[in-house]
DNA sequence: CTTACATATGAACACCTATTCATATGTAAG
DNA sequence: CTTACATATGAATAGGTGTTCATATGTAAG
């Protein structure tokens, strides 16, 4: 099983049921902005819970409900450091997501059918 | 503007809140456990309507409905073919996001903390 | 024009979830 | 031990959404 994520990783059929509710829960996860958000901030490197909070404008109460939902997801991971919680992408196929999904979104649009 | 997705194509710097919201408003359509195998069952070809019904199981009014939001979002695009409508992929980046996503679940989970 | 089939649409409802507020836990310093 | 700061947790609530059912639109054939 190559770590590398390729086209030919998906059956090209459909997946289990399990594994399709496991991968929408990651998607649903980043379908919130302010998760989503949370997640591109830390792009350049750990955050802090309080410079997350506040170079979004987001009470910090929130940023740690929201943490905690992608911690047990295992789309961002914490290490402390003294008093404060830095978080860090867990791995790189979540910025490889948001990446692919930046380009999808910057395309032209072809004007096909908008939103109605 | 290059159409390849890489890490560079991204500021590292946190996205406006418009391009956040589209984005994640992409993230959220394949956050559901229905939309995302509707979208999985087109990674192979174009599907008619019907045939996404009865292959994941789901009423032809429920597929309908999630695939007039995957059409607005321009993550599948129609085809008429006389009497059915063949949904496709409207480009690859929705499959590499896909293919992306499943390399992250598929990984060895490192056992650190898990969902509480 | 009918009939039959394929897809789409609209309303209604049950369920879920993002946010806020108050409070608790943990950590370092005085 | 207290104080102050950083983060986490729990309850409550307002708003959103997936699904179902009934009905409409569109298309091809008899």
């Amino acid at each position: 099983m190559p770590k590398s994520a390729t086209l030919h990783a998906l059956p090209a059929a459909a997946l289990s049921d399990d594994k399709a509710i496991e991968l929408a829960d990651m998607f649903r996860l980043l379908g919130d902005p302010s998760r989503l958000r949370i997640v591109i901030e830390t792009l350049g490197g750990p955050q802090s819970v309080g410079d997350i909070a506040s170079n979004l404008g987001l009470s910090p109460s929130l940023v740690s409900h929201h943490l905690r939902l992608l911690r047990a997801a295992r789309l961002l991971s914490p290490e402390r450091r003294g008093k404060q919680i830095f978080y860090r992408l867990h791995d790189a196929h979540i910025a490889h997501v948001i990446a692919d999904m930046v380009a999808h979104v910057n395309e032209p649009a072809h004007e096909e059918d908008a939103e109605q």
